[in-house]
DNA sequence: CTCATAAATATTGTCGACAATCTTGAAGGG
DNA sequence: CCCTTCAAGATTGTCGACAATATTTATGAG
């Protein structure tokens, strides 16, 4: 029992072959190889995935928990196709969560963990210096930020909804749609004064310029939706 | 196809066992027949309710994205066992979800709706006077309202946050510990507080009323837990 | 008598097959 | 020519059986 102590797997390799499937596809999806819309065929992706259709319909299952696909008895299951409207609905649920999540987090990071976020932050600072930039950051350098916000407010449910049903979402819609996150300067000097408020250990200051944060980034999302529906009516035309 | 319209079965009995069981046994945790902590026996359930552990195992995958059962792998599944701490985690994220569903249903509920949750409230008012109050207000009524209120913001990613992760743990805590909502009246005060700010379309004072509306409940359970932590010396001694 | 090891039991995980339902295509009537 | 009806195909839902893993019990050594 000695030795074996030394080994640790830290979740190895998720114990059930429905559990590690069923991360397999969130993957999938987030990074677009599944389509948003796409019809899932439980044959097909059984084979794909060279599993029996139980297992795949547990995962299934989860996932329908993620809020990443949608299921109707009988007909099927396809990849959630991301609107506009629910974009802006995620974001505006954001502003609550993470507003609140940094109001505790100004309570109840450790001195060590606020450190850490600094030194992410330096880095994202280097990152943007680079042309690399774009391609990490607006992808998941931002989301890291936030989830360690989340984590440091302590409270696990926020980390639960956030972490499980809506980050899944927002990465989804980045990649999908590419979305040049456009204010890259602006956001890292946002995040720079979140940081501070809650090194400064100010609740209040640090809930409000989250949500501003977040605030403008969904107004920016608003701005841009609002000036593709404006040039598509090339379409009709 | 004339005659068929008028039937409009309301989703009469979900189409699936998988769903009917998921259904049946989110109401047994609710109520307490399936208590906190309790083993899940995949034979025994499969053959309480009379079906096969296929969708028996389905319906348990979806209650643990529900997050009412908790599972470890080769291990099983249990009934979730809410600790104090766990429970003042979801009402600060109530306070920050409904604050921001009650803003939101001050600019975007209905006249129509707010007219009848007025009159759901009047209704209250009336089962207050009478002793029937204990039996439904504390344990569906207040949660009618609230749910109401975020309906009423036409947010769907709210309502799915909050109907679906976050309402069942909190019906299943008011049945398991008979709590006694111990401000009736206040809260009613409360909640006709707050549906005449969104009468008068006032958002910011819409989300105030409500956020201290629910901070003063999760107030309310602090205390209650403490004083029980205080007398629970006995136990030991 | 206590602890460690190992077999026995029970439970969970996985699979392939059958039944129920929906969708697609073609044939017939208006 | 279009619509309705019906049948064929495919897909999802359900079931029972087998394999892998964890828990429990019994056995033996110290």
């Amino acid at each position: 029992m000695s030795d074996k102590d030394n080994i640790l797997p830290l979740e190895p390799i998720t114990r059930t072959l429905a559990d590690r499937v069923c991360q397999q596809i969130v993957t999938a999806i987030v990074k677009g190889e599944l389509p948003a819309g796409y019809k899932i065929s439980e044959p097909e992706l059984a084979r794909m995935y060279g599993i029996s259709r139980g297992p795949l319909r547990e995962a299934i299952r989860r996932l329908e928990g993620l809020r990443l696909i949608e299921r109707k008895a009988h007909v099927g299951a396809r990849v959630v196709k991301l609107t506009a409207h629910e974009l802006i609905e995620i974001y505006h649920v954001r502003e609550a969560l993470e507003g609140m999540a940094c109001r505790l987090a100004a309570q109840n990071m450790s001195d060590r963990e606020i450190a850490s976020l600094k030194g992410l932050l330096d880095q994202h600072e280097l990152s943007v210096e680079e042309e690399s930039w774009s391609s990490y950051f607006q992808k998941e350098g931002d989301l890291d930020f936030h989830y360690r916000i989340v984590q440091g407010s302590k409270n696990a449910k926020l980390l639960e909804l956030l972490g499980a049903d809506l980050y899944h979402l927002v990465r989804m819609y980045r990649y999908q749609f590419s979305v040049s996150s456009s204010r890259p300067k602006r956001a890292l000097k946002e995040h720079r004064q979140i940081i501070d408020a809650i090194e400064a250990r100010d609740p209040e200051l640090a809930e409000l310029l989250m949500r501003r944060h977040i605030s403008a980034a969904r107004r920016n999302i608003e701005n841009k939706l609002n000036q593709e529906s404006e040039t598509k009516g090339e379409k009709n035309g």
